[in-house]
DNA sequence: AATGGAACCAACCGCCTTTAT
DNA sequence: GATAAAGGCGGTTGGTTCCAT
């Protein structure tokens, strides 16, 4: 049984929408709400499907809409959320006011997808590609995928710490960072980081467990293989690189499976500074995106960076 | 000035999930 | 439980603009 068209399609008319239209539009739902899409643009005078309106809506007229150009800092959270999230980018475009699907999508189709390409990341793994073109450019160190995989867990951990903050010192509230990663942490964004943490199955739609093979795989390994490269690295800064690449070396995955997240997230949150990632400075294999190091060789250049 | 390719982005299409009956 | 309608989402397309030659 095939399914009905949303609308009938007769007379009705495609393309871009024209001021008038818009306005049609606008005032319509200003007075009304949207109410049924379905009926909208009958109501409205409008000779559109109601398919139509609604993404007109939500993709250009709807008040809150943030235009103009993504900031530095919101590419950075899209670069970060693609990592755990994948393709989903109305999860994406929830954790970015004024920001929709659509234009994180063509965002990320245009700009950030060609820009990871160029410094050779897998734009779908965010891991070092593994291609001809690009392979002879890259630092062949295993430690860049465990970068990809501590900013993970350093994501975790501090929406851990807002959190606990929020609960600590109320009048934390507010303070943007904190806010930030509190709403991260308790929206879908992280309900899916726990779940995948967790092993479980996510999300109902399948889609999740369906593009999971990489989402899965790296986020697990973010407290797995994590495990006692943080665990040792409790120690000071002057041993973590040795830990670090202790743990890369020696590490086998499967015995680090069993790791608890928990304790590598304590271990984490005892770092001097969960911020510092100066220790990184000194090995030029150490960072995500290895374009950025061209100049500073520092894993801050990719936390600060774009 | 003309032109061809690249880049950009709004909008469409089809599939999936949710909700109502 | 079965079915259809509606809404939502992600992939893709096509028109427009920009830029190099």
């Amino acid at each position: 049984m095939g399914r009905a068209p949303c609308c009938d399609k007769k007379g009705l008319k495609k393309g871009p929408w024209t001021p008038e239209e818009d306005e049609k539009l606008v005032e319509y739902i200003n007075k009304h709400g949207h109410g049924s899409w379905r009926s909208l643009p009958k109501l409205a005078g409008l000779l559109r499907c109601g398919k139509s309106c609604r993404l007109r809506w939500t993709n250009y007229l709807r008040p809150d809409i943030k235009r103009g150009p993504f900031s530095p800092e919101e590419e950075k959270v899209v670069i970060q959320l693609h990592a755990i999230l994948g393709n989903r980018w109305a999860a994406i475009a929830s954790q970015l006011p004024g920001r929709t699907d659509n234009e994180i999508k063509n965002l990320w189709n245009t700009h950030l997808r060609k820009r990871l390409l160029s410094m050779g990341i897998d734009p779908q793994t965010h891991k070092p590609s593994t291609s001809n073109e690009t392979i002879n450019r890259l630092p062949s160190s295993p430690s860049t995928r465990h970068m990809a995989q501590w900013e993970s867990a350093r994501l975790e951990a501090e929406a851990r710490l807002s959190r606990e903050s929020l609960l600590l010192v109320p009048s934390s509230i507010g303070k943007p960072e904190a806010d930030y990663f509190l709403r991260l942490w308790n929206s879908e964004v992280g309900e899916t980081f726990r779940m995948l943490k967790n092993g479980e199955k996510a999300d109902s739609q399948g889609k999740l467990s369906s593009s999971s093979s990489t989402k899965s795989g790296s986020l697990s390994g973010t407290t797995t293989e994590m495990g006692p490269i943080a665990a040792d690295s409790s120690n000071q800064n002057d041993d973590t690189r040795c830990y670090l690449k202790a743990g890369i070396d020696s590490c086998s995955s499967n015995e680090l499976e069993e790791e608890s997240s928990e304790s590598t997230l304590q271990l984490l949150l005892d770092f001097p500074s969960n911020n510092d990632m100066s220790f990184l400075e000194h090995n030029d294999c150490y960072g995500l995106y290895p374009g950025f190091y061209t100049e500073s060789c520092s894993y801050n250049a990719y936390k600060n960076g774009f």
